[in-house]
DNA sequence: TGAATATATGAACAAATGCTCATATATTCG
DNA sequence: CGAATATATGAGCATTTGTTCATATATTCA
């Protein structure tokens, strides 16, 4: 077998030419495929997903957030601006405090998935 | 307001003070939350969402995928490690093959809950 | 047993990521 | 308006991450 640089690929390839192909084809996009891991990146970080769980709770200011996780303000401010790029949480204006708050329940919905597969051991 | 540093923290943490001790209290422990992230990062990887869809139609030989995804044979290995560490696939081996397949369905599940976020825009 | 082949893995390196620090923006209130 | 305050943001830096390259391990077959 050689490498992708290679002609060559793998031995099996002619017995299993069909597989590879169709599993080529039935891929969706690679745009697609960029969204989701982009989505999917926002849940992979243990800041983020305090900063999810604590809205889960309750409607509430990057000051209040950065308390509850003991965190700099600039640093859940960061994290915030990406939450809500991916369409995660909203936020309103109350005054000069700004709340955030879950944009939907997909959130919580996905962590539910999730942590049914991590009990499963 | 001052940071993390100093002793105050936001102005109005007084009066919000029920609100941010219920959410820090409420807040899961540590490694539960480490164990969600680093599930996650599993799925927020171009690479390794392809190898997901790709086992997601059959179950593939490491060269199979490498062939499928026009990528490197130890690229899709050390990916595979990652993905099955995650306990999301499970391998068999077969003569000098090794054939990669989706443990559960909990992956499609999870899958699905993040496009139906993304399709509603 | 030894050659061939499928997969795994360690080191190295470039790219991405998360936090900090300093500072900018926006809003309120005297 | 000007001071105070809540939030946002850009640059810099250390850590993490994904791929490559070289090589090791494991299995088959002559």
């Amino acid at each position: 077998m050689i490498d992708k640089h290679g002609v060559e690929v793998c031995d099996v390839l002619d017995t299993h030419f069909d597989k590879v192909s169709f599993v080529r084809d039935s891929m969706p996009p690679e745009d697609e495929l960029f969204d989701l891991a982009e989505l999917f990146k926002i849940f992979g970080d243990t800041t983020r997903m305090k900063i999810l769980y604590a809205l889960f709770e309750s409607e509430m200011c990057v000051c209040d957030i950065a308390a509850a996780l003991d965190m700099t303000q600039s640093a859940i401010s960061h994290q915030l601006r990406l939450i809500k790029t991916a369409r995660l949480i909203k936020s309103r204006r109350l005054g000069r405090t700004i709340l955030y708050s879950l944009a939907d329940d997909h959130v919580a919905t996905i962590i539910g998935m999730a942590k049914e597969h991590l009990e499963e051991l």
